[in-house]
RNA sequence: CGGGCUGUAGCGCAGCUUGGUAGCGCGCCUCGUUCGGGACGAGGAGGCCGCGGGUUCAAAUCCCGCCAGCCCGACCA
């Protein structure tokens, strides 16, 4: 360590807002370069190294060829997959000389499509396999959380290309599986969610999450273990109820209540209910007015029904009508519908009923999975201050279809229906993809087969943000005083430290450090003279390297070296002799 | 993109209200003492006080503009 590129710092970085990026910066990991992008110093490079071969091996394992495309790239195969407006501003996008436009490539999907497509033309080409281990880039709209979210960081994106759907479910199979050993193997707690494919396209996928506070994705557990992104999230059936005794519906004066809080007061006061309970927020249908913005540059309008007692989740409603954006309507949407009284929309204008009355507004009815069929309600009667009550589902009104848009809530039963649902937090860390068609399509990537006849190559595509994992361990290995890395990944084995002005225990110490090196040990050896003992300690401790051995007063004493763990715990004072097969026995 | 806050030595910060020699702690250099839990003494190096303009005899400090950073929100395969 006296010649180590190193410094550390006594005080933390002002504004970093999380842990790992704090301890990384503090114990001279990293630096930070701009927001979000970060100087890797020897000892970060170290653990990023560590983290990258395991990486390396365990997706080598499965079969998979490593190739490296540039992280500059030119504009048109974006073009053609229409991500290049897709990806918006959060593409680093620019021009050449020759006023071209070049990206920095926040993803590789097109590159390794192209390259399968230039390469190959047979099904006896396939399966193949190919990955890459890159710096990505990112125009974060705010980065945060150091090298968790940043805007440029370092990823292996892999890509399976086979001839038919059971080729790709082998694949998919096999990478979930390597992500499992590497996930294991690098002492990272996961757990696996079944995701939204979003706007990448394709059907199954999964994320690997790993469970921090920090967290900026919200995850949701059943009892059977299972979970889900929140976007992914289904609702179980919903038994139809027995509308029988229901009277038929009637629109009543509610005036002044155009929210579910004033319509639920007006309610009660001005029509109570009959049976001795009250009227409540969940008695109340709300007709939630978006507007969907497709791709190709067509906007709809779209109503959805859900129980007044739950507020609308744009994420979730916005996964239902993938590929389009999805924002609530705006004043000049709703301008365009005069039918549409705000505070006050009811089913009767949309939807099936709006056709019936020759209402031809195009504006399609979805119903949220919450919604029994056979329930009765309180709702808009488009007019204002005027509601319906006992307006049945499935009796009076009708939609066009069931969409997921409601908010999930803590108890809600969960997909599978094992019981209630909890939520927690994650850092997504990996994510596995069947992308099936979308890409080869978009790219014409075609093989010839049995038949000679050209069809479209099965792809599937399988990330880990290496960075972000190696910031995610430092996030959950670490107390007040410093990182505290798990041994294959720690930046050495063992951490030499050498004290006192006694020149045997300084001798001694080398001869140690030597004899360590010779058995393939790691050593990070803290060999700075005129150094005071507490600080380094201290910086043993910041730095986190899983095993400490103290040369010292106990040497210079009675000949021991003292060997614990990073955290002060197991500490054994041993003769100098055996200190050796005292360290081998500890990093075995 | 909206709201809030902050830019002063390598790092963390004070000074600004009330204009007048630019400070503290850590780190860094030299000498000596110390040497198992961030040692001590003495001496030292290091500043375009974010940038530009204005007010003033005089601006880190007051005014205007810009830029950057951080936090909250929007956004986020």
């Amino acid at each position: 360590m006296s010649t180590l590129f190193l410094r550390t710092l006594r005080d933390d970085p002002a504004g970093e807002d999380v842990d790992s990026a704090k301890l990384l910066i503090r114990a001279g990991y990293i630096r930070k370069a701009a927001p979000g992008v970060f100087t890797w110093l020897p000892l970060g490079l170290k653990v990023l190294n560590k983290v990258e071969a395991i990486v390396r091996e365990e997706i080598e394992k499965t079969g998979a060829q490593e190739v490296h495309f540039p992280a500059l790239l030119p504009r048109e195969p974006y073009e053609a997959t229409g991500r290049w407006e897709e990806y918006g501003d959060n593409m680093f996008k620019f021009k050449d000389r020759h006023d071209a436009d070049y990206l920095l490539a926040p993803t590789h999907e097109e590159m390794f499509t192209l390259l399968v497509k230039d390469m190959y033309s047979s099904y006896k080409d396939l399966p193949a396999l190919l990955y890459q281990i890159q710096t990505k880039y990112r125009d974060e709209a705010r980065p945060r959380a150091g090298l968790i979210r940043g805007r440029e960081f370092i990823m292996k994106d892999a890509y399976s290309f086979t001839v038919d759907e059971e080729g790709l479910k082998k694949a998919y199979r096999d990478q979930r599986d390597a992500y499992e050993r590497i996930y294991k193997r690098l002492g990272v707690d996961y757990i696996i969610v079944h995701a939204f494919s979003g706007p990448m396209g394709g059907s199954e996928s999964e994320e690997f999450l790993a469970p921090l506070p920090i967290g900026e994705d919200t995850f949701a557990q059943a009892p059977s273990g299972k979970a889900w992104n929140v976007e992914a999230l289904t609702t179980p059936p919903v038994a139809d109820v027995d509308f029988s005794e229901v009277p038929a519906a009637t629109a009543l004066p509610t005036p002044g209540s155009p929210t579910i809080d004033s319509l639920v007061d007006q309610a009660n006061e001005q029509h109570p209910r009959t049976d001795g309970r009250t009227w409540a927020a969940s008695d109340t249908l709300k007709n939630f007015v978006a507007a969907a913005q497709y791709p190709d540059g067509h906007r709809e309008i779209v109503a959805v029904g859900l129980p007044g007692d739950r507020q609308v989740d744009m994420k979730r409603l916005e996964a239902g009508l993938s590929p389009a954006e999805v924002e609530e309507a705006t004043p000049e949407d709703l301008a365009q519908h005069p039918e549409l009284v705000k505070g006050y929309i009811g089913p009767m204008v949309l939807g099936p009923q709006a056709e019936a009355k020759g209402i031809k507004n195009g504006v399609r009815y979805l119903m949220d999975a919450h919604v029994a069929k056979g329930s009765s309600w309180i709702t808009g009667a488009d007019k204002s201050g005027v509601h319906f009550f006992n307006l049945v589902y499935g009796r009076d009104f009708e939609a066009d279809g069931v969409i997921e848009a409601a908010q999930i809530r803590h108890g809600d039963m969960s997909p599978d229906g094992s019981g209630p649902l909890s939520f927690e937090r994650g850092v997504e860390i990996g994510q596995v993809f069947q992308l099936g068609l979308k890409y080869s399509k978009s790219l014409d990537l075609k093989v010839l087969d049995q038949n000679g006849k050209a069809v479209p190559v099965w792809m599937g595509s399988y990330g880990i943000g290496v960075s972000r994992v190696m910031a995610c361990i430092a996030e959950s290995h670490h107390d007040e005083r410093g990182l505290a890395w798990p041994a294959e990944i720690a930046p050495a084995a063992v951490h030499v430290v050498v004290t006192g002005k006694d020149q045997s225990a300084w001798d001694k110490a080398e001869e140690f450090v030597s004899e360590l090196e010779a058995a393939n040990v790691e050593v990070l050896f803290d060999d700075r003279p005129k150094v005071s003992p507490g600080v380094k300690f201290k910086d043993s401790e910041l730095l986190g390297v899983p095993v400490v051995a103290v040369v010292g007063r106990d040497f210079a004493n009675n000949g021991t070296i003292e060997i614990r763990d990073r955290d002060g715990s197991n500490s054994e004072s041993v003769p100098a002799a055996e200190a050796v097969a005292e360290v081998l026995k500890r990093i075995k």
